[in-house]
DNA sequence: GTGCTTAGTTCACAAAATGAACAAAGTTAT
DNA sequence: ATAACTTTGTTCATTTTGTGAACTAAGCAC
């Protein structure tokens, strides 16, 4: 069981979600909200301004009376480490206890390496963080990680991972307790928290039924019901790389044949580039790879694509194609009124995203596309940052009473 | 909006929530669950008598001191009634104020009819039960419509159904609303209602994410995410039937090539046993359709299929194997823990049942189904029936502070 | 019967929330 | 400038709500 970090009474607990929807109030503001007594938000406000989980910021703009008297989280109650982990890079990110990232850091991966190296590699890139930042390890409130496979949400660890087999039941919680003791730690699907980024930050704000459709080397799919995460039943759900488009399709690394993944993401589509190139279908491709050291890059793709290359072209085609023929059933069956597409290869521009949408509207109800949109994400490769922090925000400050906020 | 029949103060809506988990209760129970004291749960449960909803019935059994003193709810607040709308038949149930039965009647409905025409007779069989019961028209306190068709759940309307194109935009809560003018009326679609049926009086009791699958006429599917009903956007999520698994099949309904509905469902099903005997493949079935006038039935196929007839066993697992293969892709995406399938066609027996989880088992991965239970709902035909009797139920007893209660 | 257990009520008291009056700090019209 | 009004926020006596502890009720086990 998750231990929560902070418990604030029921009272705060209100405030906090106040704040969560506006990020400067008042105390009118918390009593528009809450439908308390003016006399009750006066002394609930005092309270937590002394506990110091508020600050007073500058007065408000009047509104034809006494200015608001403004008050905003306190930042500097502490920090929280945010850990994306992608196939082959982490980011790592300091924020503090309102989310903004203060402090950052990149660097190439190898999740085929043990999870012990992997996930040491990532406390030093924390430690290094801390210490530019000047930040002692016990301020660290909370650390968010975001790992390339399926979560057992509750216990924290991952769950027969596709891409790292030997990272399964690793205790990644207590690993980071280790070095960060006072810390509260969460484990989650890098898409789940591409999701979460998007709901929060991006354009699906408030979207109650939502999809975030991440294509990269692999195909994962995030999910949104209800206005909360939804993550099945052992954690896996969004899992949409392995459905099969063709049952005569090559092999996928799961074993299946035809899986949308092994026909449609970045590796599919470097070798349908390939090839192209070999039966002498595109001499632009051709000449990048050469100049290149004969290795073929997805953004040469790209790049022939928005030169008009037929070959490059068609092959983006089909690989929206093959994704939008997988999305039609999903909006059929799911009935999202967005879905977002994020990930490396998201950068193919409207020739993949033409592709996917017309195949989504060619096979899906049109009742199930009548609000329905397909967008590219347009936070950007750091919608995952962003999901992962807010995850632990979410997790940091708790009521008593519910000590797993809804996500 | 919904306007909510009978609002419940706080206490009193914990006391109902503590109902709906335990059928009778006696105080001690009521103070277990809601960590209030004594004295309050006194004070409550004396104010709640007064009330006339709860009421005393016989002392429990001895825990080795005093016995306690049972309530349950009080049956005679009211009726409630639920009407079950198939696309061939409807039924109509007058069920006391705790869900239970006293009068019911089911009789072929053609919904190609004008929607006036058919609702207007579920209106008369709803009077006629009433006067069975001897109640008056002011005691029904809720009427819960389930419908073959996309629903939008807050408006109370179908949304471009497929099956009665005509109905669309039908305003059937005020409908009812003019000769029950006292009742709260809820119209949803009816897979949904067969799986909140199966949530509360079925094997999904607790479970929080499962589907449930109606195999009959057409094929649907009702979603429970996180404990509630996903109904979607447009109130169509569930829509499994047109689901493509045969880019060159047959021509569906909707319009689209080789929809799982169109290739899979009853009228497939019966197709193929008459291409079958055209072919020469089964004296049986030709036997059995000579000597019932030249047509051949679902439960005919099934029968033959229970005597081992190739031909019809083939059919039946063709048709579990596409219903599998388009599952195996929603258990990869939503990682249900439980998949139900009910419906006229579900009496096929184990060959489908085997063929379904044949097909998923093969085509998901093995993270998807490591607890994945498919089966048979074991309630039945009624599922439907009780489904839409908890909805109007769930709507009926309403916190003041919290209209929509999750479902 | 005696002692123990569970179930439920009562009531004086404590805690929590409120309304109304008041104070503070603005804007606007004259 | 200043009077009148608006919005914002605090204070405090009063009301409302909830509680602990003592008590009644009713059973069981020996």
């Amino acid at each position: 069981m998750i231990k929560t970090p902070i418990l604030l009474n029921s009272a705060e607990a209100e405030i906090i979600r106040v704040l969560k929807k506006k990020h400067v109030i008042s105390r009118t503001d918390i009593l528009d909200f809450s439908g308390w007594s003016k006399a009750k938000v006066s002394q609930e406000v005092r309270s937590i301004l002394d506990k110091g989980y508020l600050v007073e910021v500058e007065d408000g703009v009047s509104q034809g009376g006494r200015k608001p008297r403004m008050m905003r989280f306190n930042a500097n109650l502490g920090y929280v480490v945010g850990i994306d982990l992608g196939a082959t890079s982490v980011e790592v990110a300091l924020a503090d206890a309102v989310g903004t990232i203060v402090q950052r850091v990149a660097e190439p991966a190898d999740v085929h390496q043990p999870a012990e190296e992997v996930f040491g590699r990532c406390t030093e890139l924390i430690l290094g963080l801390l210490d530019l930042q000047g930040c002692q390890i016990d301020q660290v409130l909370g650390i968010g990680v975001g790992v390339p496979g399926p979560v057992d949400f509750s216990r924290g660890v991952l769950v027969a991972p596709p891409l790292m087999p030997d990272w399964e039941n690793f205790p990644i919680r207590s690993f980071f307790k280790k070095t960060f003791p006072t810390a509260f730690v969460v484990v989650d699907n890098d898409v789940n928290l591409m999701a979460l980024g998007e709901s929060r930050y991006g354009e699906a704000l408030g979207v109650d039924h939502f999809l975030f459709v991440k294509i990269g080397t692999g195909i994962g799919g995030g999910i949104f019901s209800n206005g909360k995460i939804h993550r099945g039943n052992n954690g896996c759900a969004g899992d949409i790389g392995h459905i099969c488009v063709d049952k005569n399709g090559p092999i996928c690394r799961c074993g299946n044949r035809g899986c949308l993944e092994a026909m449609a993401a970045g590796p599919a589509i470097i070798q349908a580039g390939l090839q192209a190139v070999q039966n002498g279908e595109s001499e632009l491709l051709q000449q990048m790879i050469e100049s290149n050291e004969g290795v073929l890059t997805p953004e040469m793709i790209s790049s022939a694509c928005r030169e008009g290359d037929e070959a490059a072209l068609r092959i983006i085609r089909a690989s929206g194609q093959m994704i939008g023929d997988v999305l039609a059933s999903l909006v059929n069956f799911f009935n999202p009124s967005h879905i977002f597409i994020g990930g490396g290869i998201s950068n193919f521009g409207n020739h993949l995203l033409v592709a996917i949408r017309r195949a989504v509207l060619r096979r899906s109800l049109p009742l199930a596309t009548t609000h329905l949109q397909i967008n590219f994400s347009r936070i950007g490769s750091d919608v995952g940052i962003y999901g992962v922090l807010a995850l632990v925000l979410d997790y940091l400050f708790v009521d008593e009473e519910k000590p797993f906020l809804s996500v």
